[in-house]
DNA sequence: AGAAGAGCCTTACGTTGTAAGGTGCCTTAC
DNA sequence: GTAAGGCACCTTACAACGTAAGGCTCTTCT
């Protein structure tokens, strides 16, 4: 019973370093964790990876990998077109919720990342906008490319019990706030989506700023 | 020589903190390391703060009443009030560039980030925007009102001496970006500042996500 | 004077990333 | 067919981390 193991790669472990990401969030991914998981010791791991910090770079470049993948060059004008591939990169993200958080603490861009960006400017110059405001777009929409913006301060806005309780306290302290949720509350259409539904939310942070540039491009 | 020591406070531990993570990175803040920075014992600091996740929340509180105390209520419309705020908020965040890091790590929305919300919604509704719009714009803003947007990728954009090396390279398979940098640099007026102003770029952003705005207010 | 407790220290445990070196199997050379 | 080499794994070990448990030494109150 020679119990043959089919040998390990470099492109396994990072899949295996994401399934592990995703099921029990980035914090469970430590050495010996993901080791265990592919039935495998912690330091066999180094043979395929120089560091863990290597392996989340690595990581990061698979999930990075699935965004240009997904938002590959649809068709349209240049604000569709930025706009379909925005959304496709904030399904990705969605199903890796930990990236956003993970892609803040690299020290260095990944590579993937300035390709994508490229094409980026290339649509828009195409689009007859001028190098310098293509430059200023890119900067404005910042972390979009990538899915995600004002979401990485989502996870928990609303912890369990406490937000009913002291609601009456939340509006002496936060009255502006509190005016705005009960609004907010009375006019959804669905109450029990809940009032933020923060799909909607991010679709109307792509147009405010498309709609911008497409102003200023004239 | 009864070598007196002022006994040490929940404030001082913060502040001590705070600067070491200025001083030599958010990374050299280990409990150990403040410990020795402070003339103590590493469990000590337990006597004033009950976990290093909490002195890392009391760390972040310290930052954030910065920025409130930094954007303190300017005169103006909204437009130039939130403005200034998010400025100052800005040079704030400067002083503290792994503030934005650490933020994005928190899982619960520190308790005073409402507070500020809270005002900037209040701004907005008091110059005519529904409750809706100021919705919508606080989603829109995301991490602006604290300083940082884009800037989560700023680090080490280009890191040393490889960039002029393989700018040839960057060429071929960056095209856009190449020709970008290109027309920017050529049109600098400083070049000495370097052909990629983020105090500018955040300028810009907040301008865009203002007009933007005060189009569909009315 | 005695008691209480605040503020700090000592020791110790489990977990982390990883350096150093050992073991077994598969390929290739003669 | 057998010896050599090296690839892919394992074992052991260490330093640094957060922190639980408990001891020491002052001040302060009764």
């Amino acid at each position: 019973m020679p119990t043959f193991r089919e040998p390990l790669s470099r492109d396994k472990v990072l899949a295996a370093a994401v399934d592990l990401a995703d099921a029990e969030g980035i914090k469970a991914l430590t050495m010996r964790r993901l080791a265990t998981e592919l039935g495998v010791e912690a330091m066999s791991l180094y043979f395929h990876v120089p560091s863990k910090d290597a392996l989340l770079d690595g990581v990061l470049d698979t999930v990075l990998a699935q965004v240009t993948q997904a938002s590959a060059e649809p068709g349209g004008d240049w604000r569709s077109r930025l706009r379909q591939q925005f959304l496709a990169a904030r399904r990705v993200m969605l199903r890796h919720p930990w990236a956003p958080g993970l892609l803040t603490t690299r020290r260095a861009i990944p590579a993937v990342a300035f390709g994508y960006y490229d094409g980026i400017v290339g649509t828009l110059v195409d689009a007859g906008f001028s190098h310098h405001l293509a430059h200023r777009a890119i900067h404005a929409f910042g972390s979009l490319p990538f899915g995600f913006a004002q979401e990485v301060f989502n996870p928990a806005v609303a912890d369990d019990g406490a937000a009913e309780a002291d609601l009456a306290a939340m509006a002496a302290t936060l009255p502006n706030l509190t005016a705005m949720v009960a609004h907010e509350m009375h006019d959804a259409t669905d109450p029990t989506l809940g009032w933020c539904d923060s799909q909607v939310e991010f679709e109307f942070t792509v147009d405010l700023l498309l709609d911008g540039l497409e102003r200023l491009r004239g």
